[in-house]
DNA sequence: CACAATTCAATTGCGCACAACTAAATGGTG
DNA sequence: CACCATTTAGTTGTGCGCAATTGAATTGTG
């Protein structure tokens, strides 16, 4: 197939891809995810609001629901967050009544969470969710899982990049 | 083959998938998403830096250059933003002196956004980021633009059902 | 044991995303 | 023309994401 390396897709040209032409917009890999990604915040937040939850709210419930009872910073691994984001986070979470924070008493400068009986029984109304979201990407399962190992690929291959380009900058 | 709609994939169980299953974090394609587009979100801060760009600056940017001067309204179409995103974003831009902001005399609701000599020279440094950008992600152009379109298509789906699960909310 | 390096959570500051609201200009209808 | 709905930016408030810093607890090393 001629053209294959152009972002465009639709061009004949054997010519090399003009610099100027990656910058076009629509052909922004970043822009879609973007919008995805937006999407999918638009989405849980109608779907969560009964719930009482945002949704990186819900991102840690769903932790916790998994894994039980977890310091901060095993929290921030599986999520990737850090505790500029979840300190406050967790705060709205234990004012909710979901979780409360406890010093570990084995190592003081580890804080535990843990699942209030309100939060654990929130499990049960957040089954149907998934449900709802995977319907409504009018995806099965299958372009699913396919589409979520290309994103994590993507992610790895990224965090590397980053970090080898910090690198190079110093 | 047996399974087939297991969210885990690898399960050999002919019975339909328990709701909770569903639940399970690395199941879950909105995080795949979410942490996906952070990921992005971390390479560009590095690439950008050199620019003085932040990421939804550099979006702004690439519209501009792309569809030269427009109207705020219009930059939130292209980049599916409102004014309460790109009024202060807008701002930095002008204090960076990469952008002009200018009253319509057509039409005085509307704000013209316009390059400054210093935003149009700026393209010239940008047009290496998308190479780098395309190269960290360690795809080539045809999975990305397979991936692109299908991130587009869900957020076609996703948009459309959030319209529909906030009808259905009222 | 003493002291330096590390770990962990919290805080501060900045920027983005979005809902809700305000204010001004415009357009349409009686 | 008068009135009202609509359009357009801007503002306010809340929450997330992350870099940088702080402070306390722990660990490692001589």
């Amino acid at each position: 197939m001629v053209g294959k390396g152009y972002p465009g897709g639709m061009s004949t040209s054997p010519t090399p891809t003009p610099a100027a032409d990656w910058l076009r917009l629509d052909q922004q890999i970043c822009f879609s995810l973007h919008a995805a990604s937006r999407a999918f915040g638009g989405l849980y937040r109608v779907v969560l609001k009964d719930l009482g939850l945002t949704y990186p709210q819900y991102l840690v419930m769903l932790v916790l629901w998994e894994h039980g009872d977890l310091p901060v910073k095993k929290l921030g691994e599986h999520l990737r967050l850090d505790s500029g984001t979840l300190s406050p986070l967790l705060k709205r979470l234990e004012a909710a009544g979901l979780v409360r924070r406890e010093r570990s008493t084995r190592d003081e400068r580890s804080v535990e969470v843990r699942l209030t009986e309100e939060g654990s029984a929130l499990r049960e109304r957040a089954l149907e969710v998934p449900r709802r979201i995977v319907t409504a990407t009018s995806f099965d399962v299958d372009e699913i899982r396919a589409l979520r190992a290309r994103l994590d690929d993507l992610t790895t291959a990224l965090d590397e990049a980053a970090v080898q380009a910090a690198r190079e900058d110093s």
